[in-house]
DNA sequence: TTTTGACTGTACAAATAAAAAAGTCAGAAA
DNA sequence: TTTCTGACTTTTTTATTTGTACAGTCAAAA
């Protein structure tokens, strides 16, 4: 049984360097099935269907940004930093995983299976859950006047993830967004945090 | 020829209505001409096609819209209450108007003249103008404390479009967001406006 | 228990045909 | 001379078909 969980992230491993390089939609079963020098069929018999691989490769990735967020969460200490840190942590992850579009709603258009909307739901809870322990923790410091932390972290992260997909709208529709139209966004999110953390003093 | 521009207006205020209803794709310049009980080709005398059209349409709700902006801005003294009261116009507007999608890059999809373009940047210029005025004004008055208006009102219009669209993205794709979504996307607006000003104080 | 070659049905994309709408023009009405 | 129209042509959009690539299955082998 330890060995199937092996292969099984194994076959998500594979499959994430596809989904990178070429999205979830444009990434057949045969080709990760080809990258592993195994068959089709092998990869049915550790995932019932696309969208049960798709689930695991979008729970990894989630998995390693929260331990990411972690990370940033212990290393700061005021609540301006750590949100600036998780600025840099999303970026990063937003940037790695772009072609997945993990952001702003489904991934790759399509794919709508329902567990997968469901779990998207969980990860953006949990998101909000991260950032409004910082909020807490500062407002617990006295670093910011007190105020309903979930309604204002989702309120952040609303005005932060808008301004992405703004500059993404305006963006020449390229297939992939600009180094330029990148820096501008992390800008305006390290710039919007500022503001914002200081409005909630 | 004063003549002529009262019948353009007329044309324009025609083209509206039915723009608002069924929005500018979905409406033909036939539907237009019947509604005012004329030939088609009386159109085209007056506009030499659709993108001249809707262009006067355009510019004749942004030209309602900045009216509407410098009564707001005579009428309120700090920042605080005239950014809240751009909020309110704004979204009266954005509500009134939705059909014609005037937020968000080009009016309703397809509609590419490059003329329109060009005018639509134009009007997000102006308003970022508008609303650079009044920090400027805000810096004066030792409201805020001195910081580029015209960069802090790019980032603040970004981030209040970006609740916008965002919203818009989650709700249930429907034609036309509802009454809840609405209210929600001008509640967030509000808070994050008081949020911003004080966060520039 | 794990893996495979060979298969099927479906859903998406390219191609084509049909419909609708934009835009034009010669000439009539004011 | 300016404003308007019925009848027309051209372009764009939508609907329908066809073809194909892909998800998913199965009997059998390792």
């Amino acid at each position: 049984m330890v060995e199937t969980d092996k292969k099984r992230e194994l076959i998500i491993e594979g499959a994430i360097k596809r989904f990178i390089h070429y999205g979830i939609n444009k990434t057949t079963m045969n080709e990760i099935a080809d990258d592993l020098s195994v068959s089709k069929p092998s990869l049915y018999y550790y995932f019932p269907d696309k969208s049960s691989l798709v689930l695991g490769v979008i729970l990894k990735i989630f998995n390693d940004y929260f331990e990411a967020l972690e990370k940033d969460k212990i290393s700061k200490n005021t609540a301006e930093e750590c949100l600036a840190a998780f600025v840099e942590t999303r970026h990063r992850f937003f940037q790695k995983y772009y072609m997945l579009h993990l952001s702003g709603g489904s991934p790759d258009a399509s794919l709508n299976s329902d567990s997968l909307r469901t779990s998207f739901l969980e990860m953006k809870a949990k998101n909000e859950d991260f950032h409004a322990q910082i909020l807490q923790r500062a407002i617990d410091n006295a670093e910011i006047s007190p105020v309903d932390p979930h309604k204002i972290a989702e309120l952040y992260l609303d005005s932060q993830a808008g301004i992405t997909s703004l500059c993404l709208l305006h963006g020449n529709k390229e297939l992939f967004p600009s180094k330029k139209e990148m820096k501008s966004i992390l800008e305006k999110q390290h710039q919007l945090s500022k503001i914002f953390i200081k409005g909630l003093k």
